[in-house]
DNA sequence: TAGAGAATTTCAATCGATTGCAATTTTCCC
DNA sequence: GGGAAAATTGCAATCGATTGAAATTCTCTA
């Protein structure tokens, strides 16, 4: 009752469910059904018409799965996150999260659909094989290297259409894609001494190569420099940030007078303590923050930061991949961060 | 040369493909090595064994393709976004992609996979249908109701597993999970009077229907307490949010002394344009927003706001779908909103 | 040790669309 | 009108796993 213009054009009762279905209304074969659906030119353009005509009518549509088992070809692309020890780091992935977000229109655009799945390394030695594998996606995005990078430069030798984001090693065998830590990590550290500060504190886990590796910017540029900088282990988990970023500030904020948050969400919690401190920023502690997260322009005083263009990631990612689905053998692309000076510094 | 460990073991050189592959190499019948690797308690014990040391030996995962197209079920959840008019409205995705987060984690648990689509309705009427008919999913979360409200309850009335995510309107056919957007409106105007404000202004676009409730909820209370209430339609493209705000707040700024801003986005460009403007918050202007992003807590004052519980959302939406999966008739699920008292109001 | 009954395994059909090749129909030119 | 070339359409195998029913093998009792 509720689709009573289907029920008039549609004679026959039962649904039309199968190309089988519509060939024998049709009176033409499965065969002739599947070419004409699929836009193939071999067949009569009546004889289309007429098809998509009954298959609008009856409201058909082609099985995929069918269609992605004969063909062997998914049309899906896997976006996977690793995520760390802490199984909800919900705040770290602001950053990932707005990338999927370009990811998907990215991906959208060229008609590939997206699957997405955390994994825990950790519980799952086989968390990327076991989804390539799967038979169910065409190729593979990894958000992220965690601290994966042995399995993923593993997988990378006998699977071509990988593309990751994160940092570039010198001679890893995977492409990826990113910003150049290290020079992020020297822009960092340069805007924090020309703004007036000499003692200087890198807030984040060193573990990850992508922090790492803007820790070893800022330390090269501090020993030129003659600062001084060290590093200031925090956690990403959002129970845990706020408060051992407290303790550190209360215990040392007299002994540095300029801060390198390893991410803009890391620079807010720190932001917003010394202010709770009553510590005056930029004035008694410069700050600078990674990523340039929309909101970063938006406290008070607006964060002084290193900007990834991630847009600019998301096409590139999804461009190399198409291109290594083409069995192209695509090099890394690195991506220049660029500094934007706020408030903080 | 790779995988020596693999090649000792493995004495046939030809890579292990299909099921059939598998089969004859541990001499037995395709059906068994199936039943084998699904686990079936019809197979021997023994053989069991056999098979699946076989199978981890040659690295053989089974095709899903196959498998779901045989099964008629693809452990796939389709996640859809139907975008507004503004293609990038990345700004007010913050709320979505958290959400998208917790659906992730929640339908992992549950072992089912996620398929991401976002969409733009009006060039694409099918948008609901297609994803649903596609054969690639087994249910589907709507993310955000849009301005697609009829057209989802078309759907629902032809397909139970669906659970959309947004306003619950008395009456309505489909399984909504939601906050009480009318309950959130009224405690924010309640706030805002009892913190001094009596010209208030709601800002945001009255067109999608969780917005329309917040501010109706708010007039409710405003008009009962004697506060007046004024919509301003602010839209949620980053590139336009800033600039309406500003000019808003230039030119009638003085008319009022209390701002409800539709979602903790805008709640986050109007205080950086007050404080641009130097007008003092909450002194002169209270401002509350709705949702409570883990960042409201990090502004400057941090933001009073009214917050929804994500998480429980998330589990809430995946509980319901799974119901619904198994033919059962649900009812919608609304959450309580809370207000969350900081420094701006 | 025969034979019932249980435990395993095999067989073969099936899911639904695609596609190479063969068969048929059209078209067109002399 | 004959016949070759071109345009369509049909046929049947195929993608790889699953599963009901049939067949085979094992177990155990009398």
């Amino acid at each position: 009752m509720t689709e009573p213009e289907n029920r008039e054009m549609a004679s026959s009762r039962k649904p039309v469910r199968t190309i089988a279905d519509l060939a024998k209304i049709a009176g033409v074969s499965a065969g002739t059904v599947s070419r004409a659906l699929a836009g193939n030119s071999l067949v009569n353009a009546k004889t289309r018409e007429k098809i998509e005509r009954l298959a609008s009518e009856h409201d058909f549509r082609p099985n995929q799965m069918a269609s992605k088992l004969r063909r062997q070809k998914t049309g899906v692309i896997g976006v996977i996150i690793p995520l760390g020890h802490d199984r909800h780091q919900q705040i770290s992935d602001t950053f990932f999260m707005t990338l999927l977000g370009y990811l998907a229109d990215e991906l959208t655009e060229k008609g590939y659909d997206l699957m997405l799945r955390r994994v825990i390394p950790q519980q799952d030695k086989d968390w990327l094989d076991r989804f390539i594998r799967s038979g169910m996606i065409d190729g593979v995005l990894v958000i992220g290297q965690s601290n994966q990078f042995e399995r993923i430069e593993e997988i990378a030798d006998g699977y071509l259409p990988m593309v990751v984001w994160g940092n570039h090693q010198e001679g890893q065998r995977h492409c990826v894609v990113g910003a150049d830590n290290r020079l992020g990590g020297r822009l960092a550290a340069e805007r924090l001494i020309a703004s007036g500060a000499r003692r200087l504190a890198f807030l984040g886990d060193t573990g990850p190569f992508e922090f790492a590796a803007r820790y070893a910017g800022a330390r090269d540029v501090a020993e030129k420099l003659g600062a001084s900088i060290e590093p200031v282990s925090v956690h990403l988990s959002p129970s845990h940030t706020g408060k051992e970023i407290a303790a550190f500030l209360a215990a040392r904020h007299h002994e540095i007078d300029g801060i390198f948050a390893a991410s803009d969400t890391i620079a807010f919690a720190c932001l917003r303590e010394l202010q709770r401190m009553g510590v005056p920023v930029p004035e008694q502690m410069k700050l600078i923050g990674f990523d340039d997260l929309p909101i970063a322009a938006q406290t008070i005083p607006p964060l002084t930061t290193i900007h990834q263009d991630i847009a600019a990631g998301a096409h590139g990612m999804v461009d190399l991949l198409l291109r290594r689905l083409e069995r192209e053998e695509t090099e890394s692309l690195v991506l220049p961060p660029k500094l934007v000076i706020r408030g903080t510094t």
